[in-house]
DNA sequence: GCACCCCTTTGATCTGCGTCAATGCCACAC
DNA sequence: GTGTGGCATTGACGCAGATCAAAGGGGTGC
C-alpha cells in the first residue's frame, strides 16, 4: 500500500491519455475559459498531458517541487495541511473543471498534499510554460489571476464558517456549497454522493466527525435531507438555506 | 463621522505624495521584490500615486469597482467580510509592504472591506496596467503570482488555526506572527503597539472578545507577555512557542 | 484640557461541542 | 461469496469558551 503511494508520487504521465480543452465540456469552468480556438489550441499544446490518480492516491505533497497546477478533469480531490505537531486540516474538496496547486507558487514547493478521493484524472499545467503563454494572450494572462482571486476569497468564506459558524449552520453551509456545485457541471443538485468521510468533512468544516454525524442526522429527523451513509437528497432547501440565518434572525 | 468614511470611498490621490519603488526601503517585501532599476522605473511609472486614509476610514468597501491593489506604505489595516446575515470575520490584519485588494479580481468587485487601523498611506497599483506591465516583465508577473499564491497559504494557515486550535493556541500564534511580521520589519520582535481591538482580535481569531482578553490576563500570570491594554512585550518567547504544541505532545 | 465613550477586565453561569465508549453496518479486497 | 476493517451512528458525560453582567480606565475628539 505504502510502496503504491509512493510510485504515486512520481508525475507519471499516463500515455495516451492526451487531453484537449477545446474538446473538454469543462472548459466554460476550467482555465481556458473565455479563449477564442486559436489560443486555446496554444493553450492545449502546452498542457502536459493528463494523469490518474488512482482513489487514496496523492496528486502531490507538501515539500513536493512546485511545477505545475493541475485541472482535474474527472474525480474528487480534498487538499489538506498538517503541521509538524501534528494538525490535520481539510482546506478543501475539488472537483471537475477546478485548479489545483496554486498553494505551490509562493515558496515553488507545494504547502499542501492533494489525495484523490475517487479514481480521478487531472490536466497537467506546466506553470513556467502557463506564465509565459500568459504573457501573451492577455485574457488567459486575466484569467489565471480570477481563478487565483477566486481561491482566495473562497479561502475567506471558509473562515467566515469556521469563525463565525455553530455546528449545524457549518454543514447547511457545506451541504449547499456542494449541491452548487455538481449544479453547475450538471448533476442534481438535490441528490449526490459524498465521497469524503465524515472525519474528512468534520477537519473541513472544524468539526468532529461525532458532531457532523449528529448534524446529518438531525437534519434528517427534521425532513431536511435524507441521508444514508454517503448518499444524501436535499428535501427542503429553502430550509436548509434558512439555518444559515443567525439566530437573532437580524437584518443588518 | 459617517459623512467622513463616506468621502473616503472616492479613491482621491493626495496632491504631491509622488511614491517611488526605488526610493522605499520596503521594496524588498513589496511588489517590486526583484526587479533590476530599469524595470523598477517602470513599475514607479505605473503605480498611480499614494492615498492616505485616516484611522478608522475605508480604502474600499465590498462592492466597489475593482480597480487597483494596494501596498501599504505606512500603517496599519484590517479586511474583514461581513453576510448579508450581520456576521462579521476579520480576514487579515496587514502592515507595510503587505498587498491588499486581491479579493477583487475574480470579480471585478472588491468582496470585502478595508479600513485603516491607524492614519495610513497606500500605493495605489492600478491592476490593469499592472497585467499590462507583468506580460513584459517576467519577473514582474512571476513576483505577483507569489504574491497571489503566499496569500493563499497564509488563509489556509488561518484556516488550520480556526478549525484545529484552542483558544490560547490561538492568541499565541496571532502573537507570535504579529512578532515575526514587525521583526521583517525592522522593528522590535518582542515589543509593539496592538493597532487592533480585542474585539477584532476575537473575530480573527474565531473567539469573543472576552476569550481573548482572558487569554491575555493568562499570559500575562505565566509570565509569558506582559500586556497592558495595546501594549504588548512578550517575555518569554520559546514558552509561548511551545504552547503551539497540541496537548498530547506527540511528534507525529 | 477636559469629558465622554469605547475599550477592557473580571466574575458567574450556561451550553454546544468534544471526548470517551460501544455497537452496527457497509464496502471493498480477496 | 465471504470475511474484515474502516466508517458511521448513538449515548453519557465533561469542559472550553460563550453569554450575561458590571465596573473601571484610558485614549480620542472636541
Amino acid at each position: 500500500m505504502h510502496a503504491n503511494v509512493k510510485q504515486n508520487v512520481v508525475p507519471l504521465i499516463t500515455p495516451g491519455l492526451k487531453v484537449a480543452c477545446s474538446q473538454c465540456n469543462l472548459r466554460e469552468l476550467c482555465l481556458p475559459f473565455g479563449l477564442d480556438d486559436h489560443d486555446m489550441a496554444r493553450l492545449d499544446n502546452l498542457i502536459g498531458g493528463g494523469r490518474k490518480v488512482k482513489r487514496g492516491h496523492h496528486l502531490y505533497r507538501a515539500g513536493d517541487a512546485f511545477e505545475s497546477i493541475f485541472a482535474v478533469r474527472s474525480g474528487f480531490f480534498k487538499t489538506d495541511v498538517l503541521t509538524e505537531d501534528g494538525r490535520d486540516q481539510v482546506t478543501g474538496f475539488q472537483m471537475a473543471g477546478e485548479i489545483l496547486g496554486m498553494d505551490g507558487i509562493s515558496t515553488e514547493h507545494h504547502t499542501c498534499n492533494a489525495v484523490a478521493l475517487e479514481d480521478s484524472e487531472v490536466c497537467l499545467i506546466p506553470f513556467t510554460e502557463l506564465e509565459l503563454l500568459s504573457s501573451e494572450i492577455h485574457s488567459l494572462q486575466h484569467h489565471l489571476h480570477k481563478v487565483m482571486s477566486r481561491e482566495i476569497v473562497r479561502d475567506h468564506g471558509v473562515m467566515m464558517l469556521l469563525g463565525t459558524m455553530r455546528a449545524e449552520e457549518r454543514l447547511a453551509a457545506f451541504l449547499l456549497n456542494l449541491s452548487q456545485r455538481f449544479a453547475a457541471r450538471g448533476y442534481s443538485h438535490s441528490e449526490f454522493h459524498l465521497r469524503m468521510t465524515r472525519e474528512e468533512i468534520g477537519s473541513y468544516l472544524g468539526l468532529k466527525l461525532e458532531t457532523v454525524s449528529r448534524a446529518f442526522s438531525r437534519f434528517q429527523e427534521e425532513g431536511l435531507i435524507s441521508v444514508q451513509q454517503k448518499h444524501v437528497r436535499i428535501l427542503d432547501l429553502p430550509k436548509l438555506k434558512s439555518l444559515l440565518a443567525p439566530p437573532d434572525g437580524r437584518i443588518a
